[in-house]
DNA sequence: TCTGGGGTCCTAGGACCC
DNA sequence: TCTGGGGTCCTAGGACCC
């Protein structure tokens, strides 16, 4: 039999927790993203969308079309309050849920459905979608399918507030005459490709698959299986409820202004090493392989992104071995080319408790103690730079009310 | 003033070993 | 005389997603 899987997307969620902080900002043009050097839009409201902005488009241009848009930052610290919620609410209906981010999660209600004896999929859904709207005034759309990528496919198709089922038998119908840019996995640099060779729809992309047309599986011939698994209801149903470990952990930083001097960049690329060593030792990680990025500045019409990785004789989670070798990678690799953004990332991940056995047990305590005193002395200094901040925002106030 | 930042997975060539 | 074939690791880059 098969299982009855759902995704669930929250709708627009970062302008949505802006309309829930101040509601007089319903039914206008917004967009989430920074003003300035490298602000884009993350998200924008539906109103902002039909003056043609969308999200990942720079700031500048998003105002250029849309010259009332309403340009919010990210509140975080709301986004992950709402998102938590917005979760746990979930849990209510199935312990069985896959996270895929803040705003989106699959949740297998194959029990739950048949366990209470629901009769109507559908007025099933409405209820979970009106609950949750009623509980946090967020708005979702859900797709459900026998399998995450049908259910997946489900939740794109319609929104706000839809809700579509993608059974095996309607994938000819609701899937195929679609664009096929919206497959899940066909993206920017690949559709206008399968444009040029006459594949517009996602059924054209099917048939050509199928007839193991030549042009077709010259540009993706290393998808067709799992392309063709897609569209026959053949890929995964298991909603994995562990998060996975991460495989690498990396950051990336827009730098205040191009730069193409050596100690001018130093000290930024110092600072995201400290990031990472911090990351890796709350993740209790240890990594072996490191890799700095670099963005070029000037490049025509594109930003060049470039990567030297250096793979460390042992793992490592210690920040003197993290940033000496860092910095050596760096002195060798840069050109002195202006650059934009600068970052440092490390894979090759093991836990913590796997090393033991290449240390031995007294060795390994030390460290356990070394990396509980490094997350403390962060903490505390992160608490005293916050109580610092206070402070001076109080003593401004305070001046400017004399 | 002028394109973020966090990831995953895949590929291809070269080095190296047996 | 003159270099197979399989496997693994490392590195760089590309495509894609949220």
């Amino acid at each position: 039999m098969s299982k009855i899987i759902a995704h669930i997307d929250l709708n627009t969620f970062f302008v949505r927790v802006e309309e829930i902080k101040d509601p007089s900002l319903i039914g206008k043009p917004i967009g989430i993203g920074n003003e300035g050097r490298s602000g884009i839009i993350s998200t924008c409201s539906y109103e902002a969308r039909k003056y043609g902005v969308s999200s990942g488009m720079p700031t500048f241009e998003a105002k250029k079309l849309c010259p009332q848009l309403i340009l919010k930052p990210a509140d975080f610290k709301l986004i992950n309050l709402l998102s938590r919620e917005f979760i746990s609410y979930l849990k209510q209906f199935s312990n069985k849920l896959e996270q895929l981010s803040c705003d989106e999660c699959y949740l297998d209600l194959t029990d739950s459905y048949y366990r209470f004896g629901h009769n109507n999929i559908y007025n099933y859904l409405k209820n979970i979608q009106n609950g949750l709207y009623k509980k946090t005034k967020l708005k979702c759309s859900i797709g459900i399918g026998p399998t995450k990528f049908l259910a997946k496919m489900g939740s794109d198709y319609k929104k706000p507030m839809g809700i579509t089922i993608i059974r095996k038998k309607d994938i000819k119908n609701i899937l195929f005459p679609l664009d096929v840019k919206n497959f899940y996995g066909i993206g920017k640099k690949t559709y206008p490709k399968l444009y040029k060779i006459d594949i517009h729809t996602i059924g054209d992309l099917y048939n050509k698959l199928i007839q193991n047309d030549y042009k077709t599986l010259s540009l993706i011939s290393n998808q067709k299986d799992y392309i063709l698994a897609c569209l026959e209801g053949r890929t995964s149903d298991i909603v994995e409820t562990q998060r996975s470990d991460p495989k690498s952990i990396g950051t990336t930083r827009t730098l205040p202004f191009d730069m193409s001097i050596k100690d001018d960049i130093t000290p930024y690329l110092l600072e995201e090493i400290k990031r990472i060593t911090l990351a890796l030792k709350e993740e209790r990680k240890l990594a072996k392989t490191i890799t700095i990025t670099y963005k070029d500045a000037k490049c025509i019409d594109d930003f060049k992104t470039t990567t030297v990785s250096k793979t460390l004789d042992e793992f490592t989670d210690n920040e003197e071995k993290l940033t000496k070798e860092g910095l050596k990678l760096f002195d060798s690799s840069f050109k002195g080319n202006e650059i934009r953004l600068i970052g440092f990332t490390v894979k090759n991940l093991i836990d913590r408790n796997e090393a033991v056995t290449q240390m031995t047990f007294d060795n390994y305590m030390i460290h356990e103690k070394e990396n509980e005193l490094y997350l403390l002395i962060n903490k505390i200094n992160r608490d005293f730079k916050k109580e610092v901040l206070v402070r001076a925002s109080d003593l401004k106030k305070k001046n400017g009310n004399r």
